[in-house]
DNA sequence: TGCGGGTCGGTAAAGGTTTACCCGCATGCT
DNA sequence: AGCATGCGGGTAAACCTTTACCGACCCGCA
């Protein structure tokens, strides 16, 4: 159950016998690690060419003590958002020709355990993680700390130190207050939070900020997921609301939430408005297109970049990198600036 | 630039050193590959417990000449399809304790050779492949395959014999097709094909069957994402197109053309009736809901496993497994069965 | 001419495992 | 009692690299 023919694996061994020449040298000509003269280095290329020489990296890795990747752990690839920071993560670790190893935890704290195990066994010459679960996780992440370089990234995992890269999700959730706030007051109409529950530290700190400025409304919790969204929309409306701000922690629950609107024949926004967080892809095709956060991912990702670099010359223990970027808001149709007629007219102004 | 600590690593010698046994006895207790006396068995599992030994899988790979890893190559982690099928993968895999190694390639045959290079250099011990191009990726695939068990999933390189797993997508494309066919014909308006340049085997196989079934209908080529569907249909309502059926190759697709189709101020399905491909997550929220062709993902995943298995006990080469599963229609109401009317009852029954 | 130093090739060790092979011991059978 | 057998432990080789170290050679300078 194979191909036509495997190839028998070509070593360093065969390049040598084949240019009649040393594995030292061919080791030095492939890596550049030392001068080799001119002839003997063509011969070494040539041979290293025509075998098809393809270096196992296990056994360099193992004699370095790098393997030349790190490690990505995120909960849910299914996560728009989630997709994005990987991909993202990729590319910047792609202009330094470092491997980037993605892996889906699959929301479970046991799989995400053996993921990171897996990881460490292989020598990642670093490790970002995104953990699934605020307390939970902890353990999962010590371990990784306890070997290799460590970045958390989006979601902080309580009471273990470790590097952390992600945003302000306070800042993010003032800034989506403060602008439901005014059209709130004016109409008169609820404000409500639907989100999921506060295990990640994202969603602790984005549901936290959200009950300091609006501490008696209502709140369902859930996942993250269009799924449960749409459900949470589904019990809201069952409840009896008819208009509403729906404020979420995410772009995927608000999607939910629009689409349940909408099955229930509720315009938006003129009779609920609905913001997200996070900005992911879809959000701005989203019908009618989402407010939301917009973190800033590439910046994101460099730092994550840097900070692995940085633990490549400098191995003794400096302090831990913690950065908050700041978010910004987007507003767009889905809860317009003020009063919803005129951000109709706006965007009938922009799309005609 | 480190943490507080990093352990200094330990290694099968530290443990036997502690259990007072050889590392060969170690080993055997670890691996369960021979018996060993209960005694020493204990004191083996104790000392490895305390001194928090974690296996160095460089230096078993290397040894065993197996990685128990598997590497899967995406052309775009951002495409909710390819992210659902990696998932998928990794739970398939999962189960038979064989990691899975996930590299976008982000649509880039350079670094599809990269990713291939180093999952190959790191001797995973199978590669599941979803190429960029059905020609251009040719050369990438047949290196992957001389060297490891290679499956292609979803999209087939050209004149390269590998392992297959994908959808019948002529017969996918002709269920819509038939679909369309009744209303287009009552309503005499016109069906339109917006979707991916065929430059890799599902777009190809889509696009050629539509185009078999409308001979004569016009077609709008691009990318698979958002971003096209949507100025796909701008420039369609900007030709004066106000009524159609519109056939895309992909949900993600589907999706932009029908948030621009909402921006102008249309209808769907009364105006613009919309089909996708693929039934991602989302198609289902989308407002409507998306009319869609499913993919047995978990089947498809679950035979790529038993691909890899297969290859592991008869390494004598059988031949190729090429599988491809019927996909299902999932009619929803971007594009009703019968008259749009009609399929706005059925939605409101659904829906209230 | 003799010697110091620089250049560059080779030899061998090391990195962490698994496993083929060997050996000692105990057991059981004749 | 003697021998065959088998169980279970250890030793060392092998997997594939990189690289420290050595040594040969050449050049230039005194």
């Amino acid at each position: 159950m194979a191909g036509s023919q495997m190839l028998p694996k070509v070593g360093i061994h065969d390049v040598a016998a084949r240019a009649g020449v040393s594995i030292a040298t061919v080791s030095r000509v492939l890596n550049q690690s030392r001068p080799v003269a001119p002839e003997l280095r063509d011969r070494v290329m040539s041979a290293a060419l025509e075998l098809g020489y393809n270096a196992n990296l296990l056994g360099r890795a193992l004699r370095q003590g790098r393997s030349h990747s790190i490690g990505l752990l995120v909960p849910d690839l299914e996560n728009p958002f989630f997709a994005t920071l990987a991909q993202q993560v990729s590319r910047s670790f792609s202009r330094s020709n470092i491997d980037v190893y993605i892996c889906s935890a699959d929301n479970d704290l046991e799989l995400e355990r053996r993921a990171i195990g897996s990881f460490l066994g292989r020598r990642v010459d670093g490790l970002v993680l995104i953990p699934c679960d605020e307390t939970l996780s902890a353990a999962n992440v010590r371990m990784a700390s306890l070997s290799v370089v460590t970045i958390q990234l989006d979601r902080l995992a309580k009471a273990v130190k470790t590097h952390y890269v992600g945003c302000d999700n306070r800042h993010g959730m003032r800034l989506v207050t403060s602008h439901v706030r005014e059209v709130a007051d004016l109409s008169r109409q609820p404000v409500v939070f639907v989100g999921a529950h506060p295990t990640s530290s994202s969603a602790h700190e984005r549901l936290d900020t959200f009950a300091k400025a609006f501490p008696s409304a209502q709140r369902v919790l859930g996942s993250f997921s269009f799924e449960f969204g749409r459900e949470a929309m589904e019990r809201l409306i069952r409840q009896g609301l008819r208009a509403a701000t729906v404020v979420t922690d995410a772009d995927i629950i608000a999607l939910g939430v629009i689409a349940s609107g909408h099955s229930h024949g509720f315009a938006i926004p003129e009779d609920f408005r609905v913001t997200g967080f996070d900005d992911v892809g879809v959000s701005f095709l989203a019908q009618p297109a989402l407010t939301t956060v917009r973190q800033p991912v590439d910046q994101m990702t460099d730092t994550i970049l840097d900070i692995v670099l940085a633990s490549f010359d400098a191995d003794g223990q400096t302090g831990y990198v913690v950065k908050r970027f700041k978010p910004t808001l987007v507003v767009r149709d889905s809860s317009p600036a003020h009063d919803p007629v005129a951000a109709v007219d706006a965007d009938a102004r922009d799309g005609g």
